[in-house]
RNA sequence: GUCCCCAUCGUCUAGAGGCCUAGGACACCGCCCUUUCACGGCGGCGACCGGGGUUCGAAUCCCCGUGGGGACGCCA
């Protein structure tokens, strides 16, 4: 989620302001890049609506010029091998932990004479000993780290592959990225990777650090906070449109607006009014938003995400009423689409059995006659809409001078199994005529038998 | 531990020295509507981390504490 609020901040950046929005994998790791988790970026971009309008770039794709590069740097002098292994490196950690110092790598190959044999090199920058970096962060503001915090990071590994803070400096530069907006994680990265494109000789982009964004137990959010890939979310119930408004709220702000359509936070944007403080993930907040969504947004894609949840929950819109009108009575009383979904199978299959609680409650003897005149009435109901259904219901009120409440709740438990539904002329509606008119039998008939024994 | 970043209701936030008796939203509580569950309406609870400055005046500026987060990888 973090990931996918990052790249919807640069994709309202680059929206606002007439950019491009690139769209780069950085999948130089060959132990931790796999095809599945590229794809699940790509899904979630695509769910999202952040479209790219360039890319997807992978950087498995140019190592070519990542080693060319790293070359250039070696020639200059302005990188180096290092030939260290990583017990010593490890030794160094540890004793510089232990002496209360931050563990920096000490410079040992910088300026080797002769190379040890049968030892594949590293390459390592070499960052400027003195002086210190200043950069404008377009969030943060100014922000300045003494070099003599920095040490010589590692720049290609000794496979031969870049690692992510040269990469990205090679790509950035090549790829013309003007502004570079990443989680405040990367804060520290960013001096160092400054030092890198001062070396090359080629001019540093802009950099917007935004805030992180922690679980709701103020955690850094991961899996355990219950999800870790936006399509995890869409499984969840939530609509991309809900998402994306709530995204956005965290860590910006128009006022006191909450809710935000995708034209107007691209018009109101802007990264500089980004907040500096991390937010914790607000579920209820969520699903406020969501329920919201499901109810006032873009129709199209929420009967098309309620198709895609019946469809996996195995619920077949040919044996039911249209997930359109579903959503049109479902959506006020759910917050996920899920909840839609589970509130909703009894309209298009049948239940088993009678929630004991409801059944001793409502299908008593008492209910017999209303549920009795009112299927006579349900048969001759041509134009099964709420308007008539209703009507018929009144009318079976009207004529025993019963109150709505020996009808109502008989006929809800007939019809769902359970005694919460919709309202009971959109419960009726729902259910459809045939289903009705079977259920109501059935409970008739289950009266009865209750009766006998 | 060292360095970096941050700090307004439980949570998301408004607030750019007087407009603040600190506003809105979510959540929570109460009432109304409703003979289901909800939706909706009305109301309530609830915060400027602490201490020093600067100033006629500070939630807003500065310093120091404290607290939180992040980084310290041949991960990104």
């Amino acid at each position: 989620m973090g990931g996918a609020r990052t790249a919807l901040f640069a994709w309202l950046a680059a929206r606002a302001t007439g950019g491009q929005f690139v769209l780069r994998i950085e999948d130089t790791d060959r132990e931790r890049s796999s095809d599945s988790s590229v794809q699940a970026i790509l899904e979630g971009m695509q769910w999202l609506g952040l479209e790219a309008d360039e890319g997807p770039f992978y950087q498995s794709r140019r190592m070519d010029r990542y080693r060319e590069l790293a070359d250039q740097l070696l020639e200059s002098g302005h990188a180096y091998h290092c030939y260290c292994s990583r017990e010593r490196i490890d030794r160094l950690r540890e004793a510089a932990l232990a002496a209360g110092e931050k563990p920096r790598y000490d410079g040992h190959c910088r300026d080797l004479d002769q190379v040890p044999d049968g030892v594949e090199p590293v390459v390592r920058f070499r960052n400027p000993l003195d002086g210190c970096v200043v950069f404008d962060d377009r969030v943060r503001g100014t922000i300045e780290v003494d070099n003599a915090e920095l040490d010589d990071l590692v720049i290609m590994r000794a496979d031969g592959m870049p690692t992510y803070n040269f990469a990205v400096v090679v790509d950035d530069a090549d790829m013309d990225i003007s502004l570079v907006i990443r989680g405040d994680d990367h804060i520290n990265n960013t001096p160092r990777q400054i030092n890198i494109y001062r070396a090359l000789g080629m001019a540093p982009p802009e950099f917007a650090h935004v805030p992180m964004i922690l679980g709701e137990d103020g955690a850094r959010l991961s899996k355990r906070h219950g999800a870790a890939s936006v399509m995890e979310w869409r499984e969840y119930g939530y609509l991309p449109d809900a998402l994306v408004n709530y995204l956005a709220r965290l860590g910006w702000s128009h006022g006191d607006q909450e809710v935000f359509s995708r034209q107007q936070l691209i018009e109101l944007f802007d990264i500089a009014d980004v907040n500096h403080k991390a937010s914790h993930f607000d579920r209820q907040k969520l699903n406020w938003l969501n329920q919201h969504y499901m109810r006032e947004g873009n129709r199209e894609q929420a009967v098309a995400e309620l198709s895609w949840h019946m469809q996996r929950a195995g619920l077949d819109a040919e044996n039911g009423p249209l997930p359109a009108d579903l959503l049109a009575v479902q959506a006020e009383r759910a917050e996920t689409l899920v909840d839609v979904v589970e509130a909703s199978r009894a309209f298009y299959e049948d239940f088993q059995d009678y929630d004991e609680k409801a059944a001793k409650r409502h299908l008593r003897v008492a209910a017999a006659e209303p549920l009795q005149d009112l299927l006579a009435r349900l048969e001759t109901v041509s134009d099964w809409q709420p308007d008539a259904l209703g009507q018929a219901v009144q009318a079976t009120v009207d004529a025993l001078g019963i109150g709505f409440g020996k009808i109502g709740m008989p006929l809800r438990v007939a019809l769902m199994g359970h005694g919460q539904s919709p309202a009971i002329d959109k419960t009726l509606w729902l259910t459809g005529r045939r289903r009705s008119l079977e259920r109501i039998s059935r409970a008739l008939e289950f009266i009865a038998a209750r009766a006998a024994e």
